[in-house]
DNA sequence: ACCCGCACCTGTAAGC
DNA sequence: TGCTTACAGGTGCGGG
């Protein structure tokens, strides 16, 4: 489900819930989904301190992908949502109309007023929730192979890291050790707005072409946290409170393969690359 | 050191 | 109506 627009549009709707709250009560309903490490980065049981028993919220990072709750006193917790997780805060009283796969859930509290809460939320199980206790060991033990993020790449970096490699640019595009935060939908979005074919090797892309690209992910990955990411037609992401995206509106390539390109109407092609669907435009990604 | 292929899960939709 | 199969926004690992 999410990449990066979708993880920020998560990020932006928890700001006003979670900044300056205080976690009053935490429910593990399935401590498998997550990994506790210590000082030195070996793993433990997770335990209601782990995830942040008496904790006030004072930041949310987001790296590509990740998102890192921050507490008063340095505790982290990192959420990667995999393919269906999902962070839902709750008004005080608020029920969530999904009942099932709810696996951690969180009871927060403002001057001692309950005031709602946050849950996990993950079918598939492919997300998880790793904790630390300082940021510091974040980013020493599970973000230090993270690439550049994805919103701020620039053709340098993308150039200076694949220029070399033989490797298909869609399949690099999706490693999140050369940049973080681009998925199967910006990866084919990006490419067709950047007129670069998916099975393109890096070798072979010439200067102007890493320009493009670089200005095609970023701008294809602002317009989309714009716009609160994709919802695709299963519905299933939506923004913590609720609240669908509006970039499958504006997809070109993905989820239309077969049909016709908007920008020359020839027939949209697809084969799969690193093990994903790919779809683009034979004319207008050469 | 790299890169591919598959495994990990559950839900949904399409096909027979 | 069922049963079976394919596929889905992401990683992480083993093996070539």
């Amino acid at each position: 489900m999410p990449e990066l627009p979708e993880v920020e549009a998560q990020r932006r709707s928890l700001l006003a819930p979670l900044i300056g709250a205080t976690v009053a009560g935490v429910d593990i309903f399935r401590s498998d989904i997550c990994d506790c490490a210590n000082a030195q980065g070996s793993l433990h049981e997770a335990t209601p301190r782990d995830l942040f028993l008496a904790a006030t919220i004072t930041r949310i990072d987001r790296i590509g992908k990740q998102m890192a709750i921050i507490s008063h006193d340095d505790r982290v917790m990192n959420v990667h949502l995999g393919m269906t997780g999902m962070l839902i805060a709750l008004a005080e009283g608020q029920q969530h109309h999904q009942p099932d796969h709810i696996h951690l859930r969180w009871t927060l509290s403002r001057n001692n007023q309950p005031t709602g809460t946050l849950l996990f939320r993950d079918p598939r199980r492919f997300g998880g929730i790793w904790t630390f206790p300082t940021h510091a060991a974040l980013r020493q033990y599970r973000w230090h192979n993270l690439g550049p993020d994805a919103l701020t790449i620039t053709a340098d970096q993308l150039q200076t890291r694949l220029q070399n490699s033989d490797r298909a640019i869609k399949a690099a595009l999706l490693d999140q050790r050369i940049i973080a935060g681009v998925g199967n939908i910006y990866a084919d979005e990006s490419l067709f707005r950047a007129g670069v074919a998916p099975h393109t090797r890096c070798s072979r892309l010439k200067p102007a072409q890493w320009t493009s690209l670089a200005n095609a992910i970023t701008g294809t990955l602002s317009t989309a946290i714009a716009l609160g990411g994709s919802t695709l037609s299963d519905g299933t992401y939506t923004d913590s409170t609720g609240k669908a995206g509006g970039f499958q509106n504006h997809h070109k390539v993905y989820g239309r393969a077969g049909k016709l390109c908007a920008l020359c109407k020839t027939e949209l092609r697809t084969k799969p690359i690193a093990q994903r669907t790919t779809v683009w435009c034979p004319t207008c990604q050469p």
